[in-house]
RNA sequence: GGCCCCAUCGUCUAGCGGUCUAGGACGCUGGCCUCUCACGCCGGAAACAUGGGUUCGAGUCCCAUUGGGGUCACCA
């Protein structure tokens, strides 16, 4: 096999879902499997939905999920069209400009090629008179599309005009797709499609294999949506007399309504999966095992980017669909989580921990961090179940102290005999605290359960925290009793 | 509607003609552990869409039906 080069080509157009990311991703895994290379082309050919900053956000999102672009847009390609941010990479590379709006040119200079070679013809019918006689197909109860009208016209390059493939109907195609195998057209059910807009932009038609030819791209992997439209690209290649790539038409990513992933089903961005407290691990991993599973018999599903280059084939790509578990992803994010070191757990909570405004102290944060770890599924947990550790009067949740057979007279008394035994304590000591606190309980006939449960909401406030004991060692003895304290004072008599 | 794609537990999937009384994971659920919540461990319920073929034998191959999805733009 030649060179593998693949490609992620999004329009920047808004944020791209994790559906797009995963097309980026399995795009990567496949180039670096075979020790090739990925390129990120901006696709920017819609004038009219052009989003500013939307590629500042593919970019960064793709430095967070660790996806190396090898070719892509140099700094001087952004200026060029005004979307250069301070920090942006410099990329570029030899098969550029990567910006199809740099190289509009080129694509006219194609469709001319086509225009003489009588593959494509000019065509001045306006928007009025297509609608027209879209709405005649309609009344007609005919299938509507382009009639061909300027097919045999012979329109003036001077007049404003579109460039139209001829697309010949009665053709049959074949297309050998790397995980739908053959997929066969006896008759080709389009319509002549626009190539070169009014506006001397192309359309995507054009303008992807213009570049996959010119970037030398190996393998096209793009989502089925694309697959109707694949005839197209294939009589284009033929029309050029270009070697066309190997197309890898992927399974759709769905939200739960089965419906193809979007904004409107709740679809997640890679920037909202990161400050909902995500690891750029968890969402590659999760993501890859839409529409891809190692098979062979293989049940890992846990899996390293080493491993997952290893392992990723496209005869792992699955044909059917597959729908975006939320849910899953969580518990793998947990997972995640937990096998993180201490250190680099508590280093990656920082960002999170600012950011939720809680300032916890080093030696605490560092002292309770493994049984925070274990317990949270995200990031932005972690804020929440610390920031009874931060220098910042207490809210109590009272009422969710008086339970299971404790009253409010109850409560005092456990909380009376605590402060007694824990302020008789030499060393406030996790083993100490414990032998402690279990003997209060004993002593007033309570099980550990609820007396530690008045404790609890006694000192920290909530119901839920780490463990009980390591959490009063850590915030030491003056605020545990002082908390106590304060605590009693809050219990009707 | 035309064309194209798809079809195993609720979800992600393993399975590439016999080893399938269909395996794993999430979720759900019973229990253990336990100071809350988690983690961990043990157990359970839960699927081959339907109908025809082919074959000694079909979840696996073929066809039809049904169902779902995609696409039919001067959007990608």
């Amino acid at each position: 096999m030649t060179e593998v080069r693949t490609r992620f080509a999004p329009s920047p157009t808004g944020f791209q879902h994790l559906g797009g990311f995963r097309t980026a991703f399995f795009a990567y895994l496949l180039a670096k499997k075979h020790g090739g290379q990925f390129l990120l082309r901006i696709e920017d050919t819609d004038r009219e939905r052009l989003v500013p900053g939307a590629i500042r956000f593919i970019v960064e999102e793709l430095g967070w999920l660790g996806i190396q672009i090898d070719e892509g847009p140099s700094r001087e390609e952004l200026k060029a069209i005004g979307e250069l941010w301070d920090g942006a990479p410099e990329i570029g590379g030899p098969c550029g400009p990567y910006i199809q709006s740099l190289k509009l040119k080129r694509y006219k200079e194609v469709a001319e090629e086509l225009i003489s070679k009588g593959f494509a013809y000019r065509c001045d019918c306006t928007p009025e008179m297509l609608e027209r006689e879209r709405a005649e197909q309609m009344a007609r109860r005919e299938l509507p599309g382009y009639s061909g009208y300027c097919r045999t016209r012979e329109v003036s390059a001077d007049r404003p005009h579109v460039v139209r493939f001829k697309i010949p109907q009665k053709r049959a195609l074949t297309l050998n797709d790397a995980v739908r195998g053959r997929v066969h057209w006896d008759s080709i059910p389009l319509r002549d499609t626009v190539l070169l807009k009014s506006d001397g932009f192309p359309t995507y038609h054009l303008a992807a294999m213009v570049d996959d030819h010119d970037m030398r791209i190996s393998h096209v992997l793009r989502g089925v949506e694309w697959l109707s439209s694949a005839p197209v690209h294939l009589l284009l290649y033929e029309a050029l007399g270009w070697q066309p790539p190997i197309f890898a038409h992927f399974p759709l990513v769905n939200g739960t309504d089965g419906k193809k992933l979007s904004k409107r089903s709740g679809a997640l961005n890679a920037r909202q999966v990161r400050e909902m407290g995500y690891l750029p691990e968890t969402v590659l991993n999760f993501v890859s095992l839409i529409g891809w599973a190692p098979g062979e018999g293989s049940n890992q599903e846990i899996f390293t980017r080493d491993e997952l280059i290893k392992s990723f084939s496209l005869e792992g790509i699955n044909q059917a669909s597959g729908v975006f578990d939320a849910t899953k992803m969580a518990w793998m994010n947990g997972l995640y989580i937990r096998n993180l070191s201490v250190g680099e757990f508590i280093e990656r909570c920082k960002p999170y921990m600012e950011l939720a405004g809680v300032q916890v102290p080093a030696e605490q944060f560092a002292a309770l961090a493994p049984h925070v770890q274990e317990r949270v599924k995200a990031l932005t947990e972690v804020a929440p179940m610390l920031d009874f550790l931060a220098d910042k009067p207490l809210t109590r949740e009272m009422d969710s102290m008086f339970q299971k057979g404790i009253d409010a007279p109850k409560a005092r008394e456990v909380l009376n005999r605590s402060l007694v035994v824990l302020e008789a304590l030499p060393d406030f000591t996790v083993e100490a605290i414990d032998q402690a606190l279990r003997g209060v309980a004993t002593e007033l006939g309570l099980k550990a359960g609820p007396a530690f449960g008045v404790l609890r909401v006694a000192v920290t406030g909530k119901t839920i925290t780490p463990p009980l004991f390591e959490s009063f060692a850590v915030l030491g003895k003056d605020t545990v009793l002082s908390r106590i304290r304060e605590t009693l004072d809050l219990i009707p008599a």
